[in-house]
DNA sequence: ATTACTGCAAAGGATTTGCATGTGA
DNA sequence: TCACATGCAAATCCTTTGCAGTAAT
């Protein structure tokens, strides 16, 4: 595994595990329950810390979806994702929309963007005819 | 101005100036303060209040800069941000870049993307170059 | 044997809410 | 007039921190 000097310890792998389970990105209180369903002593300030170095390792991606932090696991291929700000929705999106971007950052600003994990709001199409 | 149903009070009138005056994006602190030495009486609870509705009339946008929400008068020329993730330098990226997916999202997914004040994380020129 | 990691409880900060009062239309 | 806004204080929510104990290397 990944000794980049880091202790392996079971709360680690079990919050890596919840991470994993989820089918798409996985708020605080769903890794909390999971991992709570399998080893009850678990804290959440220990789980606050974790996704913290978990993030910082890059072995997870965070994102922002309407004021609630979620979490997924990195490497799988990289994806955005449309958030309706009326009804809540959330569509996925391909990342290929963003290599052109991220390519000219690059170029022209020198700039690293991490553009892994998106949430763009705005309305769906279901909410767009039904009024603002 | 602007009565569409709703009342206009110096409170909502200060404010709105309040975010004018600022050259960029406004934090609610910087917002805060312009109030107060206007107005001392003026209560937090009402400014963010206010703001959410400032925000949802789209008179104001609002994006999140490492979990700081700022606001911004909305309808000037739209710009986005690159956010250093490392030394937390700010650049502005103009907002042809993005209308290319703006156009995509709208016709092949029927979303009306918000795209008015994107924050982009990354690492700048300068961090990339003294090592992760 | 070290020293990183965890658990606990308390602190901290940001935002929201209930309710009485004030006020723009 | 009267519903909408505001002020105030308390409540709530999310996240962080200090410290003592535990465990990975």
């Amino acid at each position: 595994m990944r000794e980049r000097g880091f202790r392996v310890t079971p709360q680690r792998m079990l919050i890596l595990d919840a991470i994993c389970e989820g089918e798409e990105h996985t708020s605080f209180d769903e890794i909390y329950e999971r991992v709570q369903s399998k080893a009850p002593g678990i804290n959440q300030a220990t789980l606050y810390r974790t996704l913290d170095f978990l993030c910082e390792l890059r072995l997870v991606v965070s994102a922002e979806i309407d004021g609630r932090t979620v979490f997924e696991i990195a490497g799988e291929t990289p994806h955005h994702h449309l958030v309706c700000r009326r009804c809540g929705a959330i569509q996925e999106l391909a990342d290929y929309h963003f290599l052109e971007l991220r390519t000219h950052l690059l170029r022209e600003h020198g700039f690293k963007a991490d553009i892994n994990h998106l949430a763009i709001t705005g309305l769906c199409s279901q909410c767009t005819q039904s009024g603002t």
